[in-house]
DNA sequence: GTCTATAGCGTGATAGAC
DNA sequence: GTCTATCACGCTATAGAC
């Protein structure tokens, strides 16, 4: 798998955005550490913008795949969501820098993308409230607000990324295993 | 309570880092939002680092002194995660920019407090940490990875500027009793 | 495909009038 | 305490040589 240069410039990118942010992060910086000219990368890529819009509608459209994929299929409402978690802790592993860059500076979309990327984003968390909700109809789930549920499973799994960084050697199964556990039976005995 | 203007800046300062991030915000968007000119805001504040140092310290102490008066008490473990838990709401309450500034703008600290500021941050985890093992060794909690617990409470309670934002009407008692019960107790029946 | 040179504008910060 | 004017520099992006 060789990445051409435009993939190198987007991959390049996203790693220096996660670490400092995208409007912190200039064009003569990710040149420099490509060992090019700033101008160079204009013959590889339009905008500085561009690079962005690249990086974050890559991946969330894969989370809106997957969760198009999962949300009908006839399986018990945790099924589902150990499938949700599998997924975010396999792009995390796969795409740690793109979703932090996601996660972080998706205001920075320009016009273009920013409408469409915060419509994925609500459609996303609609469809993941109404497996909550079939859970708790189904009495596989708490009757507790699913709207505290929702945000206290998704800050962890988005913000996974930054744990990953610091701890990257974990075997993702057992990952897999241990906050599933975690996310859904808690931590007391 | 009437807010100097140096407060008045701070507090601006902190709303605009919110949504667009340090590095997006220039002393002139700063300026206009208070209805004066960019130069005026220098003789309230000597630079614009300055406004965040003092942004992020501020919230940065609390936290740790609340730790440090929490950590060494001689009351369970689970009931010290609830204090834990009541303060970040609390704080999240009070301070909503001030805390998403922290969260997303660290980096930018000058060198004089990044380091103490990621100091700080790792004596928090620490204590935290601390009390997890406790409840693990008096059999309070389930015999799991604490890394992953302390990952996925903290990375919830960190990000909860965000879900507090859309959610500003809620009882703060409410929320606590709902995301504590969601936290420790988790969502399966 | 990379370079040098540069346009055109925005940045943080300062000096000094009022 | 706020203003206008300005400095010195950094920014994205383009033009055109090689």
């Amino acid at each position: 798998m060789k990445p051409n240069r435009k993939e190198e410039i987007i991959l390049t990118a996203a790693q220096l955005f996660k670490e400092k942010g995208y409007s912190a992060v200039s064009m003569r910086d990710l040149a420099q550490e490509l060992g090019i000219k700033a101008a160079s990368l204009y013959n590889h890529i339009h905008s500085k913008q561009e690079i962005l819009a690249s990086i974050i509608m890559q991946v969330a459209n894969r989370f809106t795949l997957h969760m198009e994929e999962v949300s009908p299929q006839p399986i018990p409402a945790i099924q589902k969501l150990e499938e949700i978690i599998r997924m975010h802790i396999d792009l995390t592993i796969q795409k740690t820098d793109f979703l932090a860059c996601m996660n972080n500076d998706w205001m920075h979309l320009g016009e273009e993308n920013k409408g469409n990327y915060i419509e994925m984003r609500i459609d996303y968390e609609t469809k993941f409230r109404e497996i909550l909700q079939e859970g708790i109809a189904a009495k596989e789930l708490e009757e507790s607000d699913p709207e505290i549920m929702l945000f206290s499973i998704l800050s962890t799994l988005r913000t996974l990324y930054l744990w990953y960084a610091k701890n990257k050697n974990i075997n993702p199964d057992v990952l897999k295993t241990d906050l599933t556990k975690t996310l859904l039976q808690g931590i007391i005995v």
